[in-house]
RNA sequence: GGGCGAUUAGCUCAGGGGUAGAGCGCCACGUUGACAUCGUGGAGGUCGGUGGUUCGAAACCACCAUCGCCCACCA
């Protein structure tokens, strides 16, 4: 083994192998445990948040896998319709081409060329974080087995009346000329105006005015609306406004929409151009007059100079007119938000159009119960009240989209407006007995991709065969994702999984944290604060990572920016930290559903721990090369090999409590702990002095050794599901020194938590105890390490006689004793520790610094008698004593006994050493 | 306008009615045959504020402050 650890040198020999041998298949049986992953953008690349994600699925399948239960780890990816075809169409833009000039079919090829070169990129980089998905089962939410999944789900939803097409308006965007559903707009406060109109009455006998942020829609009013109770206007409902510019005599109408105390207290009203307005227009029966054409321009039938106008510039039009026309009454600025769709980042426009819809309602109800009744549990358990907030204010889901990549609609129509769905075009005929000369055309558009994104925990287990995965794996175990999708996502696919899998898709979702960088910020390509995982693997030159960050921004007037602060946030680069410390860091950080600042010194710290870990393993394969095992002695073995093996125990007993609470940092940092404070701080510093001893009788040698690779062997399982490569690499070699026959650590088994040890616990406590107490006088007194010291040991009972015998060989070693003597009483001249009843003494002889001893006692002097007051208040308040538990008042004496022989005795102690000082 | 979360050591964060914890950083000493990506010792905190409940509050409750997020149709 090399002398340091280097992830590369180990990593991607043990995946191939791992894959080559199937050992992450998809296990059969009852009960299994399963995770489908949330399938990622096929034309993307994996970022931080997902590789945290992979890396807790991961850890968890792992876990499970090695526990002996059926796993499945199902795999996948997205069509993302509109991501994707935005990514495609960027790069015709290119070519100088639009979607337009290629046409439907060979803009969809070209679509499906860039996916297959694309999609292979998703999977290398899951293959580099030592993902354990079952590959032989990867799915694509297009290919045809899920696309026909897609279809019947449309066709049965419709036939059950729970999918409709009506025309009302729908979010629009003009840029992509795609309806969108409520939850891809995105408002956000932005800063506009307020323009305040005159509305003169066809009278002539006054003026209302009213207050618009979009004076363009002006062009479509129908109405002017204002409170049923407001007195200056009660008079005027029913009256009719001559409309500036296009003349149309409009009523004025009173709903109680309107509110009397903002602006003027009249509304104008466009119900084909916004959603409120929509609604009164409806309840009024006014007409809808659409003014705008599908990419935002003013429809041809407006005045002149207004049809053809961009909607911005015709905004700028109509405020002018108004203004010729002594009708501008003033401008205020003014705060507002914006809706914006969340791909093309345009304004998206409230337009009225013929859409598909799912009705919701009847699928909610389930989907709200399955929570409520506990079947589905949120993990943290807060998140389930954000769930019901949505669910019970669900508006119907809208969920065609005018693009051409995506699961097309199927829904043929004739050319009477007659719309029939079905499979195909022939399934349509033969349902509908429609004649062979009636024409069809299928509908253009395609589904949203959420919709299939909702089938897909039964769509990629076999649904709607009966199969064995779908048996063993449905109701899938755990969901794991990030808040954000809870709506767009999670909400559907249990709407789906009860309608059509006939049971909830998950029994847990366990929702973590975004990763952030390390000010807090959210990681993105325009901030340029974007981490890649495979450079913390791999490590990458500072140039390289200038060089990334820079290119291919949208807005690139910042790259001198980013490029600075990525100088200086990483002077040198990034240096290779492996899989297995990204993957032990994400652990750590995986804390309950908290945002996580990913900060390059946590990483280090564990590619530190893996090297510690390696440095162990290379001591205990060294120092126990050659050891024949099989004469280990029959005993239960020495003080050492019990305590470690009582230790493991209780480790492995808090791993699995923490995994199953999906507690992974504390998981992580029991087998952090264990491994450096306890393995490798104690156990193998004394397992030397029997493995270094030539001398030592050969049984007690193998039985040594057997102990330190059999708990290593253990640790290294324990640590596999979490650091799966470094393990691998180690247990393999330990295993064969155990002459186990091993393959791999990722099917062997979970370690067992047996019974602890507590005599041999308080031995240790009581070695270490002494051990610590030689080497905080070594340390404060400036001793050097490398010198013996002599320590005799004052007020020992029988107990500690019995341990100095025992264990004086070990103390001697790790605590570098010149000599070790219990005597009756110790010599003044001497510096101290007190361990429970026993008195440590150094003494002075040529070692110990009167003054510094001095200082020293005092300063523990002041520590105990703080503590000892503290107990002592609490013990002289009655109530305390009356009111507290028995258990906690007996304690607390103990306590206040204890700190007194303390006290009593560093007193007597300073006082030799004050008469020493003068 | 509703809802949620955060505030603990210099930094990043656990914890949780009974003596304040970890990692990193910091200080001192140290290359003993696993490891300087290390070892030993040490310093460092009125647990955001104010009230309340309690024998006891950093923890539970109320209010406040600051920061952050989500949802919502005010022109």
């Amino acid at each position: 083994m090399h002398k340091t650890y280097e992830p590369q040198a180990i990593e991607e020999t043990h995946y191939k192998r791992w894959e080559a041998a199937g050992y992450f298949a998809a296990g059969s049986g009852d009960d299994g445990f399963c995770i489908v992953i949330p399938p990622p953008n096929v034309t993307g690349t994996l970022h931080m948040g997902h590789a945290f994600q992979d890396t807790i699925m991961d850890t968890l399948t792992r876990y499970h896998r090695m526990r002996g239960v059926p796993t499945l780890w199902q795999p996948g990816t997205d069509h993302a319709g509109i991501a994707t075809q935005m990514v495609v169409e960027r790069q015709l833009n290119g070519e100088g081409k639009t979607r337009h000039d290629l046409g439907r079919d060979a803009f969809v090829d070209r679509v499906w060329d860039w996916k297959r070169t694309s999609g292979g990129r998703i999977s290398d980089q899951l293959r580099r974080l030592g993902a354990s998905v079952d590959w032989s089962r990867d799915r694509f939410t297009m290919d045809e087995g899920l696309s026909e999944v897609v279809r019947d789900v449309f066709i049965r939803l419709h036939d059950e009346g729970l999918i409709y097409r009506g025309k009302r308006l729908v979010n629009w965007d003009p840029v992509l000329r795609t309806a969108l559903s409520d939850l891809e707009v995105l408002s956000e406060d932005e800063s506009g105006h307020l323009w305040h109109f005159q509305y003169p009455l066809t009278d002539g006998s006054r003026t209302l005015t009213v207050a618009t942020t979009r004076p363009e829609t002006m062009l479509g009013d129908t109405a002017v609306a204002v409170h049923p109770d407001d007195e200056r206007y009660q008079h005027l409902i029913g009256q009719t406004i001559k409309l500036p510019i296009v003349g149309r005599e409009i009523p004025i109408i009173a709903d109680d929409y309107v509110d009397p105390e903002f602006g003027t207290g009249c509304v104008k009203i466009t119900p084909a151009h916004d959603f409120n307005d929509y609604e009164i227009g409806q309840r009024h029966d006014l007409d809808q007059i659409n003014v705008l054409t599908d990419d935002a321009h003013i429809v041809s039938d407006m005045p002149e100079p207004f049809a053809g106008l961009d909607r911005f510039e015709a905004r700028k039009r109509v405020v002018q007119t108004f203004e010729s026309l002594g009708l501008l009454e003033r401008i205020d600025d003014h705060t507002l938000k914006v809706p914006r769709g969340d791909r093309s980042g345009s304004v998206v426009e409230p337009y009225l159009t013929d859409q598909w819809y799912v009705r919701v309602g009847p699928l909610a109800e389930p989907a709200i119960a399955a929570v409520e009744e506990g079947r589905i549990r949120f993990v943290p358990e807060n998140w389930s009240k954000t769930y019901f907030n949505w669910m019970n204010n669900l508006q119907d889901w809208c969920i065609s989209r005018q693009l051409w990549w995506g699961h097309r609609i199927p829904a043929w129509y004739d050319d009477a407006g007659g719309i029939y769905v079905g499979r195909d075009e022939a399934d349509v005929r033969q349902k509908h007995a429609l004649a062979d000369d009636v024409a069809l055309r299928q509908d253009d558009d395609v589904l949203d991709t959420w919709f299939s994104s909702a089938l897909w925990p039964f769509s990629t287990l076999g649904w709607p065969e009966q199969t064995a995965e779908l048996k063993t794996f449905y109701p899938t175990t755990v969901l794991v994702t990030g808040f954000d999708i809870i709506f767009f996502w999670v909400a559907r696919m249990i709407m789906m999984g009860m309608k059509f899998a006939g049971d909830v898709p998950f029994r847990e979702v366990y929702i973590h944290g975004l990763i952030r960088d390390q000010d807090g910020q959210k990681m993105s390509k325009s901030k340029g604060n974007v981490l890649d995982p495979i450079d913390l693997i791999d490590g990458i030159e500072l140039e390289d990572l200038v060089e990334k960050r820079t290119t291919g921004l949208m807005q690139p007037h910042l790259a001198p920016k980013i490029e600075k602060a990525t100088r200086r946030q990483f002077p040198d680069g990034i240096p290779e930290y492996g899989t297995d410390a990204l993957r032990f860091t994400f652990a750590s950080l995986a804390t309950n559903g908290r945002d996580i600042r990913f900060d390059l010194g946590r990483i280090e710290g564990y590619r530190n721990f893996c090297n510690k870990l390696w440095n162990a393993s290379r001591f205990v394969l060294q120092a126990t090369e050659g050891v024949d095992l099989d004469i280990a002695e029959a005993s239960a073995g020495s003080l050492p090999e019990r305590w470690i093996q009582s230790r493991l125990t209780q480790m492995v007993t808090e791993v699995d409590r923490q995994f199953a609470r999906y507690r992974l940092d504390l998981a992580a940092q029991a087998m952090y702990e264990f491994t450096w404070y306890e393995f490798c701080d104690w156990f193998v510093e004394l397992a030397k002095s029997t493995l270094y001893d030539d001398s030592a009788a050969s049984p007690t040698k193998a039985s040594m050794a057997r102990t330190a690779l059999e708990t290593l062997d253990a640790l290294l399982r324990a640590l596999h599901p979490t650091m799966p490569f470094v393990t691998e690499e180690i247990g393999l070699k330990v295993a064969e020194r155990l002459s186990l026959s091993r393959e791999t650590l990722c099917t062997a088994p979970w370690p067992e938590a047996g019974t602890s040890d507590s005599e041999a616990e308080q031995d240790m406590t009581w070695l270490q105890g002494v051990i610590g107490g030689v080497r905080q006088i070594r340390g404060e007194m400036d001793i050097a390490p490398g010198k013996p010291v002599p320590v005799l040991l004052a007020d020992a009972n029988d107990e500690d006689g019995r341990r100095v015998e025992a264990l004086e060989p070990l103390l001697s070693r790790l605590a570098n004793l010149e000599s070790l003597e219990l005597v009756a009483t110790s010599p003044e001249a001497c510096a101290v520790a007190l361990h429970d009843n026993l008195k440590l003494c150094v003494p002075m002889a040529g070692l110990i610094d009167v003054e510094k001893e001095r200082d020293r006692l005092r300063k523990l002097l002041d520590k105990t008698s703080q503590d000892l007051a503290k107990t002592a208040g609490k013990l002289s308040n009655a109530s305390f004593v009356e009111r507290a538990p028995e258990a906690v008042v007996a304690e607390e004496r103990r306590r206040a006994a204890e700190h007194q022989s303390t006290l009593e005795r560093l007193e007597s102690q300073l006082a030799e050493i004050e008469a020493l000082a003068r």
